[in-house]
DNA sequence: AGCACGCCGACT
DNA sequence: GTCGGCGTGCTC
């Protein structure tokens, strides 16, 4: 048993957030420290941050070892979150300090709490009323015990601040110092919520008694869209909240709306802590210290939410389980889904995973019993799925720069004449995929990876959808010098968009994709926008496909079903199901009936004909018998090993040496394959090459690669990172 | 990550 | 002679 308390001088380790992969002995400081104690220690000349992680190691020159500086004033990181970044970081093959990172995400942390000026009714009278001081006074007595800032005191009792100066020189108003970083306002989850169906209710008491249980479970919520999930799974969060516990609601980023939030707010009464990307350093800062102090329940945020220090967790909810925004791509590699369920089985807590269309892993995971599978079947409301069809494009004539087809046309012009809404769907940005040169055939591409440049015609520009590089559009081809002959082939939302006005002049057609707006927030107002009306026809990308309401809209038609089906990706027959599930779900989902009409050149597809069919048990188990055969997850392991560096052939041959040398992981039956391009091929002049790692499922795939890797020293500016579960292939 | 140490090419 | 290139190694 380690002890938790360091009197001064005692040996301590101190993980630190620098790249050092091991923890330093430290002397304790004056006063000691507890064990997780946030600290400031020297590390050569300079001062950093870090946790005390244990007991020294005493194996370091007794006369080198330096004291800690101080001990910050944050509350001591729990045993639960240490064991956790360390499961985390064995998983993921991930050095620690760089997990520490993560969880150590706000600034000021070692400041003491930033103070600001607050004003209420103090004890005198003034020595003279006059009308400016009576309304101050009236103001400040009709509140009571509250206290304002200057502005706001100010403002509300309209005054200039100088009032308020000569009240508090002459003790008729207090000035006090308040902490700036307030607690949460508390939730209220005794409020009625939504009335639920039989269905709905019978899910609801189910996870709310696994969490009053206070152990650990992880329940797959399956509703299709509409089907009540979000209501199902606030109940749980209210059963958790009841039982004094703080509950974590995980999103994708792009679905954390104001729309989602107004919901949480109606539920609870007042607004939770949101922790998303955008959010302000002032907004972390609080946020980080109030999940620390319990002064914040209940947390709704993007994936690194994960990370914040809470004191006593007994819910998360990872909504839209399925979505690849989950799976972090660059620095720390991890799947915040996985990583949700690990943090609760160290906590005895509950996870709720919710999706109309669940990942194959935890489809699989229900079927083994790991998790417990709740299925909410009825919509809620009036609201049907809509009819699918499909149409098949070989028996289309359409010329070589149009793509809607004749049936979609008309079935877009009854919607537009009974006074509804119709949605395009493509899964392409920009203007035109390809820019290509009549004359010589060349296409053009990226100056800094290696994909094709995309046509941008709002922005008049080429964009590079990997690295966002831009560059003018040529007027004179790159390769052959040819004059304007290069050519814009294939159809992007854009390129769409034009066809559209052509072919319904009469209507209102709006082009929503993601890189037409300058942030996220326009976006979303934009969204609104159209869904209440500001548009006939709607053009989108992917984005469409997540959480938003569209009331009037009754038809999707989706222009390339087959974006997604070919190529190498494991995932790729999962991603289109996901996808078409999603978007015919935008259809109808008030009262008006939907409609999804998917164009497609393989209707015979076993994808495609699942779809249509709704068979989604079908689908499921279609796709896990293929990938079992194959040995493929969740029916195997694999892991990516992807090298970086600015030399093609260095990076190449570093590759090819270590993958020359795999006795560490043939020995435990592993497969190297590779190596090839990485799926991003080149990041900012960096080329990256990738080994695939394949493995059985009993397979200590982590162990093994770790010993494989652990011998290697990379030279110059090599690069080595490990990409556990990888989730792009192509 | 930073920062120092150190071992080889073009300058006042 | 030495200024500085950044490869290598250390930080308790």
């Amino acid at each position: 048993m380690t002890p938790s308390f360091y009197d001064e001088g005692a040996l301590v380790a101190v993980m630190t957030t620098q790249p050092l992969d091991r923890a330093l002995d430290y002397k304790a400081p004056e006063g000691g420290c507890h064990l997780g104690a946030f600290v400031e220690v020297p590390l050569g000349p300079r001062k950093v941050l870090g946790v005390v992680w244990g007991p020294g190691k005493g194996d370091y020159d007794y006369n080198k070892i330096r004291a800690v500086l101080r001990v910050l004033d944050a509350a001591p990181m729990r045993d639960e979150m240490r064991a956790f970044l360390e499961k985390s970081a064995a998983y993921t093959l991930t050095p620690m300090p760089a997990m520490l990172r993560l969880a150590t995400r706000a600034p000021g942390l070692g400041d003491p709490p930033s103070m600001r000026k607050v004003y209420r009714r103090g004890l005198s009278e003034p020595d003279r009323m006059t009308d400016a001081r009576r309304r101050v006074l009236d103001f400040l007595n009709e509140y009571g015990d509250l206290s304002f800032t200057l502005k706001e005191l100010a403002e509300l009792s309209g005054v200039t601040s100088s009032v308020i100066k000569g009240l508090v020189k002459q003790g008729a108003v207090a000035e006090e110092d308040s902490p700036r970083d307030l607690p949460f306002p508390p939730m209220d989850p005794a409020r009625p919520g939504k009335e639920l169906t039989e269905d709905q209710a019978k899910a609801a008491r189910h996870i709310a008694t696994a969490v009053q249980s206070g152990t650990y479970g992880t329940t797959l919520l399956r509703g299709v869209t509409g089907s009540g999930k979000t209501e199902v799974y606030l109940e749980a969060v209210a059963a958790c909240l009841s039982a004094g516990r703080q509950a974590l609601v995980l999103l994708p980023e792009i679905a954390l709306t104001a729309e989602f939030l107004k919901r949480v707010e109606e539920r609870f009464g007042a607004r939770p802590a949101e922790w998303h990307s955008g959010a302000t350093m002032t907004e972390r800062r609080r946020i980080w210290r109030m999940v620390g102090q319990g002064n914040a329940q209940l947390v709704i945020g993007a994936r690194s939410a994960l990370f914040l220090p809470y004191q006593n967790l007994g819910l998360i909810v990872v909504d839209e389980e399925h979505d690849t925004s989950y799976k972090q791509e660059d620095g720390v590699l991890y799947n915040a889904r996985d990583m949700a369920v690990l943090r609760a089985s160290l906590l005895g807590a509950q996870v709720v995973l919710a999706s109309a269309t669940p990942s194959l892993e935890s489809w699989a995971n229900a079927e083994s019993g790991k998790y417990t599978r709740l299925d909410l079947e009825a919509r809620f409301g009036p609201a049907v799925m809509p009819t699918m069809q499909t149409i098949d494009m070989r028996a289309e004539k359409l010329p070589s720069n149009r793509w809607v087809s004749e049936e979609l046309k008309r079935a877009v012009e009854a919607r537009l004449a009974a006074g509804e809404q119709a949605m395009l769907f493509l899964n392409r940005r920009g203007y035109a995929p390809i820019t290509l040169c009549r004359a010589c055939g060349h296409q053009v591409g990226c100056d800094q990876c290696d994909a094709r440049m995309v046509e941008h015609r709002f922005l008049k520009r080429l964009m590079c959808h990997q690295c966002g590089e831009t560059k003018p559009m040529p007027t004179v081809c790159p390769s052959c010098g040819a004059e304007d002959r290069m050519a814009p082939v294939g159809p992007g939302v854009e390129r769409l968009g034009e066809e559209a006005v052509e072919l319904f002049p009469e209507a209102r057609v709006a082009v929503l994709s993601s890189d037409m707006y300058g942030s996220a927030r326009a976006l979303k107002a934009e969204i609104e926008q159209i869904a209440e009306g500001g548009a006939d026809v709607i053009i989108g990308t992917q984005l469409v496909a997540k959480g938003h309401n569209f009331p009037n809209l009754t038809l999707v038609g989706v222009i390339d079903s087959d974006l997604g089906l070919q190529g190498s990706d494991l995932r790729a027959a999962e991603r289109t199901f996901q996808l078409m599930r999603q978007v015919a779900g935008r259809a109808g989902r008030a009262e008006k009936p939907g409609t999804a009409l998917l164009q497609t050149y393989q209707p015979e597809h076993p994808v495609i004909r699942a779809i249509l069919a709704g068979d989604e048990e079908g689908f499921w188990r279609a796709e896990a018998a293929q990938r079992e055969a194959a040995g493929v997850p969740p029916y195997g392991r694999m892991a990516g090993i992807i090298f970086s560096g600015p030399d093609v052939a260095q990076v190449f041959d570093a590759a090819n040496a270590l993958a020359r040398n795999a006795g560490a992981l043939t020995r435990v039956g592993a497969q190297v394959f590779g190596p090839a391009p990485a799926p991003i091929a080149r990041i900012r002049g960096r080329h990256r090459v990738r080994l695939l790692v394949k493995a059985g499922k009993g397979v200590a795939l982590q162990g093994a690669i770790a010993q494989w890797i652990g011998q290697l020293r990379l030279k110059g500016d090599l690069r080595l990172a490990v990409d556990i579960d990888p989730q792009s292939f192509y």
